[in-house]
DNA sequence: GCATATATCTTGGCAGTGTCAAGATTGGGG
DNA sequence: CCCCAATCTTGACACTGCCAAGATATATGC
């Protein structure tokens, strides 16, 4: 009935359950309907992942590279910028970069992912703690926040622009804080996380 | 053969639950095990909770209740400290709590949760909201980062410290930041969050 | 060109899940 | 004492992820 040998599946499978990731949330995905969607036996995704898990991890793997690429992108725009600087782009890149992926990042920071993740996923997160720590180390030189050291300072970076996105994606919250998100308001956050008074904002 | 009238099965669904989301997850949940644990046929727990998405929307409402009053009790015992300072206790206490409390903080969390939830939840995190939005105010009296709005204050604080906590109860985001979280670690935080430059840190 | 080998997909089935309907049991108030 | 409302059980349904066995299509070797 269905016609065998879809092509390129693997990738198709990935691009319906970030749809369907969008329109129901993470719970909302399911390999069955993925596949009926598609029109292809409810087996067939079962072929390109290891299991439902495997899939999710898959899409977290992706989804960090592509942050991570994003801000080096918008870095390499701005060659001139010092550390501190560097590092309130990043923050800004990544705040940006959520809303407009409300899926993936979804994805990202659902605790039950992080569960059953692999090797992939752990590289993925590390490169992207590695460019943000290295603005992070050059900061520091020029003065930002002596007062902490470099471990904790990535905690409260990392964390906070995570935190504040998280805030800005859920509808629950985000209703509740009776915020609506202007172009402008993602500079103000990333000047309040990366302090603006050491240094001319950029 | 199991004996009807359990008593209080309401009560023991909701802390066994919290229990089960603790040892695996919100995704480990299931409704059927937790009635099999607690010796009561599989539809039981139906009885009490309108649906999964219910017993969730209520653990998470009752964990916002326990977040606000711990903060409040923590402010409590501090009469004398001004704005600035309370919020800087209740971000330290936000993620102490978060740490301590990692399954119902997970729960919280959960994108998916907030899909599907009432007015209870949105009652108790608009508290919440408040209760932060107080000490925010005062703080802006006090000249707390002046060069920037209430409402987006709001977003900076809540978020960033759910940020934070997040990352620090995250298995494989912890693990990829290699820190290990001593209890100095939350008043460094703090202190970072709620900038220690303009007052005498509390 | 043809047979074989490998990758890809289908079919069928299993155990587990949440949810509903209908009936059984219990305890308390009239 | 009896009935009623609350509570729980039983049985069923549709859905889920996953696995094994077989079918089909593409690629490879001769």
């Amino acid at each position: 009935m269905a016609k065998y040998h879809h092509g390129n599946l693997r990738q198709e499978v990935l691009d319906c359950a970030i749809e369907m990731i969008t329109e129901s949330g993470v719970e909302g995905l399911s390999l069955r309907k993925v596949a009926k969607e598609l029109g292809v036996s409810h087996a067939a995704p079962g072929h390109h992942f290891k299991s439902k898990a495997d899939l999710l991890a898959v899409i977290v793997r992706e989804s960090y590279d592509l942050l991570t690429s994003t801000m080096l992108e918008e870095v390499a725009q701005h060659p001139d910028a010092n550390g501190t600087q560097r590092l309130r782009m990043m923050g800004r890149t990544c705040m940006r970069w959520a809303v407009s992926n409300k899926a993936r990042f979804s994805v990202m920071t659902n605790p039950d992912v992080s569960r059953f993740t692999e090797d992939a996923v752990r590289a993925a997160l590390s490169e992207f703690v590695g460019v943000v720590a290295e603005a992070i180390g050059e900061a520091k030189e020029e003065g930002f926040y002596p007062q902490a050291s470099v471990a904790v300072l990535l905690v409260y970076a990392i964390g906070a622009a995570n935190g504040i996105a998280t805030v800005l994606t859920d509808d629950l919250m985000s209703a509740a804080l009776g915020v609506d998100v202007g172009e402008e308001a993602f500079d103000q956050l990333a000047n309040l996380i990366v302090d603006t008074r050491d240094d001319t904002a950029g």
